[in-house]
DNA sequence: CCTACCTATCAAGTTTTCTTGATAGGTTTA
DNA sequence: TAAACCTATCAAGAAAACTTGATAGGTAGG
């Protein structure tokens, strides 16, 4: 997938998932490792309910993923996703012209 | 500024004003050249109203900067704080270890 | 001055997102 | 199979973000 291919609601999805202080920290955590959601209820001291419907919000960003182990669900980043959206804002400073604007055309 | 001294406020401010397709659409716009409100308002087809709501929160996201020239108020990217994101984006490539969870303590 | 113009801001209403507590599905253990 | 456990989902309420129309401030031109 390269980034002229990304779809507006792929960058609204995956930026709005970002946009969070708690799943920034959700994230963070998972830099160091996978966890089950009981280990992140524990360590971010959150409710079960909450911190699932963040997971949700991530992963239909596609910026975790889970896996199952009897009823455990573990959670890991999906690095790939985090270089798209890296990509697109790289090509900001790539290819952007800082034109001074052509004055406006209104009296 | 350096990525590790990013408040989690600037990250959350940012990614939110990335996180919806007008301000996108404004941001697109602004790659090519500085524009004023009205010119964005005709290109866009947006309410002036509509479209200085979203100006400020790019603004206040830092990832635009505005100039005044007459009764006019011209607006361009500021990319050193798309390249911050940028570089928090990167850091996740570059500085995460995906290890196995470690099995859950719970019974 | 007085008027026209560009833009920001405000208040009110609407929509979206988030939180909370409860429930249900699926898995393991006894 | 019964009970305990982990997690996802649901419904209802709360909070945040957005939209809309109106207004006000500042600038330029007549």
């Amino acid at each position: 997938m390269t980034v002229s291919s990304l779809e507006p609601t792929t960058l609204k999805a995956g930026f709005h998932a970002l946009s969070d202080t708690l799943r920034l920290q959700i994230l963070e955590l998972l830099r160091s490792q996978e966890y089950c959601v009981c280990d992140l209820c524990n360590l971010l001291e959150v409710s079960q309910s909450k911190l699932s419907f963040h997971l949700k919000t991530l992963k239909d960003a596609n910026l975790i993923q889970s896996r199952q182990e009897g009823r455990w669900m573990y959670y890991s980043l999906n690095l790939a996703q985090f270089a798209l959206l890296e990509q697109y804002l790289a090509d900001y400073r790539r290819f952007t012209t800082l034109r001074p604007a052509t004055p406006c055309e209104n009296p």
